[in-house]
DNA sequence: CCACTGTAGATACCAAGTATCATTTATGAG
DNA sequence: CTCATAAATGATACTTGGTATCTACAGTGG
């Protein structure tokens, strides 16, 4: 009696499989919450949602979606680390401060940059966090503060 | 009886008369060892180092030095948040992962470059968030680990 | 030197984890 | 299909990094 979840659940369900991870039902339940979620969410926001699951569990599983890919971290702007299911591959984020939608930033020349600015300082890029802040094009249109 | 500290030190509370703090033996405590550090540390860290200093007050310190612009956080690749002494302005921070040194990435084009990647994205930056982690020059000298 | 108000420190609380460990469960070998 | 085993769960306690509250104290300006 496996419990079906959304085709995004199971999305989330495979990228564990495909690390080895047990399929169980807590795991399910977990994954199933993510997959509602259509914003980046609180790790403790999560857990409260699913009061049944250990709170070991939930930080376990949000833990290895990471490490899976499955689930980025988002660190916004007032210091809060939060989660969103994630494009896999490296990618970054554009975060409305207004309404807190997020666009993920795929293909951008960002790292050739970064690569020619650190040559400069001799130094050997192995990796980076970017976040970038500010006002997405439905909250510009909606309320047009000096844009 | 003012107890002096380094020309860093009073920087630092300098900083903070600035913009209207109060001049108290507890903060040029946190102030003093502060300036002796050399590099980025953890505010726990700093915390334990000042057995005779309060919690509370260790942190609040730590907070407004902050936003008065002496010092800056800094996001470790583990996620660890630290803290720095700062240049004023902003600045990205490259972090050496072997050695932990950070160097100041101060007048860079990654601003104008986060502009237009947003502008196609119809997206009005208003801030960001960028840290750079790598094998700085030293480090890279002593171990060419294939560089 | 005194009042006023900012600050200190104790304490408790919270968020976001991690560690431990006994119990339970998934899975695959037979 | 059953069973051994390894993995996962959930309870609990601990840690880090912080914030809130509140009483007592201390720096400062008049």
């Amino acid at each position: 009696m496996r419990k079906r979840g959304s085709p995004l659940s199971e999305q989330l369900m495979d990228a564990l499989e495909e690390r080895g991870y047990r399929d169980t039902a807590p795991r399910r339940t977990v994954a199933r919450a993510i997959a509602e979620k259509e914003r980046h969410f609180a790790a403790e926001e999560l857990r409260e949602q699913l009061p049944g699951i250990g709170r070991a569990t939930v930080y376990r599983s949000l833990k290895i979606l990471v490490e899976a890919g499955a689930l980025c971290r988002v660190l916004l702007e007032d210091g809060n680390l939060h989660y969103q299911l994630s494009h896999r591959g490296h990618h970054h984020h554009l975060l409305c401060v207004e309404c807190g939608a997020s666009e993920d930033l795929m293909g951008c020349d960002i790292e050739d940059r970064l690569e020619s600015v650190a040559d400069a300082h001799h130094f050997q890029v192995s990796g980076h966090w970017l976040e970038v802040y500010g006002r997405c094009q439905t909250c510009r249109a909606e309320l047009p503060a000096s844009a």
